[in-house]
DNA sequence: CAGTATTGTGAACAATCGCTCAGCTCTCTG
DNA sequence: CAGAGAGCTGAGCGATTGTTCACAATACTG
């Protein structure tokens, strides 16, 4: 990257422990105070009145409300990126395996920020700098998700790069609902329904239909 | 319900036609510019503006900024709740028309309100009042899908009610991804993938496993 | 057309926002 | 312990917000 976004750097760094940590404090503290209040209403003062900081203080290490956010979600998304790819066993049969691998993973990557993410890209006016790297990690999490459903011998669908590009949407979002609001349905059974549905999908076209009687297109 | 909250109700009711239209043009606009600002963005005076009436108009109908969304929301929902559900046909092997009439349903309910109703959830404080409505809107959606998928002879599942809560969320979610941001795949490709995993999924378990070697609880 | 109720106007207010800066406290160095 | 620089403070600035109110414009009534 040729140049970093001027508004995003702050007026110093810090050069001893102290100020390190109140750096930290007061990202933490944006954290709780976002995804407690949202973007908007999660003011700047509030922000470093939860750091018990000043606000002078929290100026001092972020140039602006904005710089706080883009902290927050290149952090965010740099911890991702699904580390356990490659142990995960690929042999017939274990489809449904992975696939619970796949939620129980999106299930820890959201655990930490119940609403953050997705409230502030809805939201805030995000730099150019972190959508792009927003965007690239869904890039790679789909590639990711795609070169394994090419490996794996149980997987048989139409397109791999649109039925990855679904599965992940539709993990991640379920995953997100069923963290985010206490359900009347237990966790376990919704985690299994889950499951379920990615796993038939992804195997259902295994014994292809010879022929379509009547195309859906209309 | 017994008592209406006293901060969502105007301070005058329009007894011309004249004010009637008013009415009806702030809430357009309110509509659009929430749609476009988010909800902390798309000031009263902005709604006022584009309504082409002045700000001390809009406050005449709408006693604060929270009453234009919460009769905003109030109307979506009751203009919603899938009027078409008898009229689908439910012999074996209609399932996924069936399903691609659930997606298609989904679509038109979407498409005038770009982000409006997410946005808007995640956003604001929202009278409780509201709050109820919308959850009484997805719990009546939820049961009428659960319904067909009961009376439809090729439905498979384990548990009809997780199974209903399951499909509407994904289905929903899916579509308003559809229509928020243009993929770089197709929307028909995109469509009948997720068609084609709701309709696996729902008559996936028609051959029941006779047994399962390995439960999945951990 | 005069009189009255209804509707519409927009400058201005109080509250709150993001953010600054002059000056304080703390830590390091010798 | 004294000087210097790093770290921290918080009252307050300008801008913006949601909202009000005294008044003008318009529509109904007799």
């Amino acid at each position: 990257m040729p140049s970093a976004d001027r508004r995003l750097q702050p007026r110093r760094k810090p050069r001893q422990v102290r100020a390190e940590l109140t750096r930290e404090r007061i990202l933490t503290a944006a954290a709780h105070v976002f995804a407690e209040y949202g973007y908007a209403a999660g003011t700047t003062n509030r922000v470093a009145e939860r750091a018990r900081v000043s606000i002078g203080s929290l100026y001092q290490y972020f140039p602006n409300k904005d710089a706080l956010l883009a902290e927050l979600l290149l952090r965010h998304i740099d911890r991702g990126t699904w580390p356990q790819a490659d142990r995960l066993e690929l042999t017939p049969g274990s489809l449904e395996k992975t696939v619970r691998a796949l939620v129980r993973d999106a299930v820890d990557h959201h655990r930490d920020d119940p609403h953050l993410l997705r409230i502030m890209i809805e939201e805030a006016t995000i730099s150019q700098e972190v959508l792009d790297a927003i965007d690239r990690h869904g890039r790679v999490r789909v590639a990711q998700v795609r070169d394994l459903l090419a490996r794996h011998p149980d997987v048989h669908v139409r397109d791999l790069g649109t039925a990855a590009e679904l599965i992940v949407f539709t993990v991640e979002m379920n995953t997100h609902k069923l963290m985010a609001a206490p359900q009347t349905i237990p966790v376990e059974t919704f985690e299994n329904e889950l499951v379920d549905m990615v796993t038939r999908y992804l195997s259902g076209g295994g014994p292809q239909q010879p022929a379509d009687p009547s195309p859906p297109g209309g």
